[in-house]
DNA sequence: TTTATCTACGTAAACGTTTACATTTTAAAC
DNA sequence: GTTTAAAATGTAAACGTTTACGTAGATAAA
């Protein structure tokens, strides 16, 4: 007896339905997409067959002849941290009751894979792409690749603004300058912003924004100051922004990204620095603990799941009826900031 | 001029590569899969001008065609939390070396929900499928099913004992085990385990090994002391185990779940109760942000990372070399205690 | 009755690959 | 210069759907 001898199901497919019910294939496909064409019984005989033989259409073939997947890509450069992972999960959630499923891709925040990855999506798999852009990305040919072949692109959170292409993003300027204000409102004279290198538009106009609320408020010289996070390993990242620390010694930080948090409190932990005594630290994150960390961290929440339900939205909205002009639309949703303890006196 | 007029990049196929080349389209299928049967200076050729027009292969044509998709399906509860993002990240992490693509289906913890999930699969649309079942299912008919269709199941975390498959879980009686036994050392008379309900066997075992240890180390009447979440809304959890502290008054908590670390937490800040000097916590989670919680908690760390790994090189192990007898591969990784002050005298 | 319209179904050609099998070309052996 | 084997290529039939087009029968209009 062969070891791998699965007594597989008899692959059933149309052909056999149609056989069974004397019918010819074109009827079941027909009756099973509720077309006008076929007559009520015959379609409840053909759904009922469907049902009890277990029947599940072959969507290889489906989407070969029709050139319609319900098949989204969501690209993206990582899922360890939990912005990402609520995007994905507003996304899904619009997804799942529109029949649409979800390929994840990530790009370990590299362009090149992502430019694979993208150049791979050019093959049809997928009806649609949602994506949030590798920060050193500085080409978008790789879009435009894939928009010429009909492939339509959303853009969340972090677009590439050389492309034509639907976005979804929050009020990165104001959120920033309102952090700002805000750190400077509780006291500091001296803010820091920690940030990732890259030429992705969300980080410069998070950094404009610190930058702009320093000028109206006439802040000191020495400032601005911006360090730019290695954004690989977390050890990297505390030992930069401990250094910069002892070196400039900040008596405010804005962190840019979600795992600059926990990178930031491990640095002024290692050095002794009290939070917020010594300095305050407010960041960009949606993490669901930054109520129960130590100090409880001042965040700019951003509505990360809302993103994403929106821009699967507009992606799907566009696939079912072609009429709204895909590459005009352009969201932006407010963050909301969250003053916890890390800004506060205490 | 139409709206949509997107000036579509003449798909590409291997009929036109092959015109392009004057060779028949099976040489250039074989060229670009490196057959041996082709030359190299066709291979060559062909390569050359695939890359020049951006060919890439069609994947609904050829896993219609081949029966091979190079897709794998993972089936989670949920991607909210940072247990599951981090499998995923270790089964992509293994995937991607191997050229496959990973498509994500949500069950939002429901049986029927993951019944139709997995019977959506049965269509051959992946290779294989690795799971982490519902926490409500009580059947393995739709698994079995799958599995009749030829398509192999790797169980991650929580597994389904009644269906014969591939597993990589922890340990996680010895786990609950050693994390209660930690509490009792550290002066707990009185431990509650909070948990979640369902017959998925993870849960379990969790709650006997917790049993075992109270009963190794004599605990005193009253215990165990376990209750079950509703496992949906946070709010619910909250309540919940606000009403239990006050009625049980417990000095200890073991939380099985990662999501419910913030709701115990909170909770007995409503209170006013103060961890650890009233109550001491362990949970089970791998958040990044548990070293700095207020106060850094007390975990049992699941190598989550390399579950992910485990289970894909499992599985894709399988597909590539069918020699290795799947069903009977059962990995146990150990997990962390990691001691912090959420269960210290401070 | 004839013709037109509508309804319900069937036929067969795609979709873009892979692959068993057949054929040609090249090289080796005689 | 044959014959034989090996190497390189070609032919055509799948894979399982969808869908343009065709058609038979029923009903309505003339």
């Amino acid at each position: 007896m062969n070891m791998n001898d699965e007594s597989n199901d008899r692959k059933i497919n149309m052909k056999m339905l149609a056989r069974e019910l004397n019918l010819s294939i074109a009827t079941v496909s027909r009756a099973l997409k509720d077309s006008y064409e076929v007559s009520d019984q015959t379609k409840a005989r053909v759904k009922e067959a469907a049902a009890r033989l277990n029947y599940v259409v072959n969507t290889q073939a489906s989407s070969l002849r029709s050139h319609k997947t319900y098949t989204l890509a969501i690209v993206v450069p990582e899922i360890g941290d939990s912005f990402f992972t609520q995007v994905i999960n507003g996304i899904e959630s619009v997804a799942d009751k529109k029949k649409y499923r979800v390929l994840i891709c990530m790009t370990h925040d590299s362009y090149e894979r992502e430019m694979s990855v993208i150049n791979e999506l050019t093959n049809g798999r997928v009806d649609g792409v949602l994506i949030s852009v590798a920060s050193n990305t500085r080409n978008g040919d790789h879009f435009n690749a894939l928009k010429r072949k009909g492939i339509p692109i959303v853009f969340f959170d972090r677009d590439f603004k050389e492309i034509n292409a639907a976005s979804v993003k929050t009020d990165d300027f104001e959120s920033a300058y309102n952090a700002t204000c805000h750190l400077l409102d509780n006291g500091c004279k001296k803010i820091s912003l920690i940030t990732v290198r890259g030429g992705v538009s969300i980080f410069s106009a998070r950094e404009e924004g610190y930058r702009q609320a320093l000028i109206d408020n006439h802040s000191k010289p020495g400032l601005p100051d911006i360090i730019h996070c290695a954004n690989e390993h977390s050890a990297d990242n505390i030992a930069m922004i401990r250094d910069h620390l002892l070196k400039a010694r900040p008596d405010g930080l804005l962190l840019t990204v979600e795992h600059l948090s926990t990178d930031a409190y491990t640095a002024c932990q290692l050095i002794g620095l009290k939070i917020p005594a010594d300095i305050k630290i407010a960041c960009f994150t949606t993490q669901l603990t930054a109520g129960i960390l130590n100090p409880a961290l001042t965040t700019i929440q951003q509505p990360a799941f809302e993103m994403g339900q929106k821009a699967a939205e507009l992606l799907i909205e566009y696939l079912t009826y072609k009429y709204i002009q895909l590459e005009n639309q352009h969201l932006v949703l407010p963050s909301k900031l969250i003053i916890r303890d890390s800004t506060g006196l205490r």
